[in-house]
DNA sequence: GATGCCAGTTGATCTCCGTCAACTGGTCGC
DNA sequence: GCGACCAGTTGACGGAGATCAACTGGCATC
């Protein structure tokens, strides 16, 4: 996929998951270590994604799940009008690609944030593995299951939450997958732009904007551009849901 | 769980996933007939849940997966405020429980919304069988798929539809579930209430009525409490995209 | 058959967030 | 270092849908 540029990372981050220090956020989890060797050879050299490319795209014949190893993409769906609804923004350990098991092709677009790295998982390889290797099996359904876990998360957040308590909800659960990632879950580096923030939330960018600035003015937290600082992560979690109330849009 | 009433039925039905009249939808499509005996005696004894009957709820330990035999249910999340998000209804053929493979424990509930019959298919023993039948591991993974295209379904319908666009889809996409188990995909007998519908769509009880109402008038459908007929699909089909134009939350 | 109850409908009003528009600042190309 | 361009911000305004309230009809209980 990359020219000369990238030789030296595909030479230096020479792929091992049992080396890898996603281990544990990977597939992997949980796997013996001669079961890993046998997944080890599956694995695909990584491939490097600039920012803005396609990993795969709607239509596209299935052939392969995707690790992100480094650097994060968006997955999306897209109606016959054109009108695009962000799933999901995806961070190293995580795997895409499912939504093409299904029908042998994929349902959805995978696009990069910005300069991100790939393990590319054959899927006919990866199915000789599964079937020898039951544990394997398993750990592929819990993955799955954890996105449709996730899911539901974002129809609950869509469903029934205010502009204000997304956002919230929206920025506390990237903290905690910072901190899984072992990085600073108050310091958040957005890859993502505004737009598509809003898009995942199902709000317009203007409305995100200003929730960022009343959010500040508020002392929740600091926002310079893409770098956010979450000042009062007590008040942050206070603002995914509004007075507890009883709201008709919610309980039962 | 049923006493005498239901002794009948249960020996009526007699179990047997390959003359099961829902043999083409659910897990065991495609797979062998030798397959399909063991496949078969995995199966346990069907059970019934009266309208309004939990089958498992939020917390409970994962045992087990269960294919709709008969009657319908709806599946939701609460979070901690109690707040009630419903994520799909399921018709017969339809598998439901996935969302408990990732913690072993299920993270959702699913209620019947009238006298229903269930397939139980304990997981230890499932595994067993997947094991040892690679044709049926793919089908179930190809199946939690569907379960994930389903939702991203969900997610656009919520965060890029307008109302009036929703309930059209929703019922179009009830209608093609209609047809595919063989019923009049025209004349819908709604098992579901006005407030669920409302809430699987991220509305209020109002608005889901005024829409029926307005629908009524527009001549695009008979409303009759919980029996709505299609009188013009076409126009219904017309409804669930606005005027194709170009609304910031759209496109891209 | 009267009573109560709940699902559903309809109307009046309010409000959150979408729309439209103007502006700012950062970045890239020349 | 200038201008073009795009991401992001801010303000003014309007509308889709939420909220509040009153009413209806079907159904179960006595």
């Amino acid at each position: 996929m990359e020219p000369t540029a990238t030789v030296l990372d595909l030479n230096q981050l020479r792929r091992s998951c049992s080396t890898c220090a996603l281990h544990e956020l990977c597939l992997p989890a949980g796997i013996g270590v001669d079961d890993l060797n046998r997944l080890d050879a599956t694995v695909k050299d990584k491939r490097m994604l600039d920012r803005g490319a396609v990993l795969y795209r709607d239509g596209d014949k299935f052939d392969a799940l995707y690790v992100v190893r480094s650097g994060s993409l968006k997955t999306f769906v897209q109606n016959e009008a054109g009108d695009m609804q962000i799933l999901a923004f995806h961070l190293p350990g995580e795997i895409i690609g499912f939504d093409a098991l299904a029908s042998n092709q994929h349902v959805s677009q995978a696009e990069a944030l910005e300069r991100s790295s790939i393990c590319e998982l054959p899927y006919v390889q990866l199915q000789q593995v599964t079937s020898d290797v039951p544990a394997l099996h398993r750990q592929l359904m819990r993955v799955i299951s954890r996105e449709v876990v996730e899911e539901h998360r974002h129809l609950m957040m869509m469903g029934r939450q205010q502009a204000q308590e997304q956002l919230a909800t929206f920025l506390r659960s990237l903290s905690d997958r910072y901190q899984r990632l072992q990085r600073d879950g108050n310091a958040l580096n957005l890859s993502m732009s505004r737009y598509d923030i809003a898009n995942y939330l199902g709000l317009v960018v203007e409305t995100v904007s200003r929730l960022f600035s009343r959010m500040e003015e508020m002392g929740v937290l600091e926002v310079n551009r893409k770098s956010v600082r979450i000042l009062r992560p007590d008040l942050l979690a206070s603002l995914c849901r509004t007075d507890a109330a009883s709201k008709q849009k919610s309980s039962g």
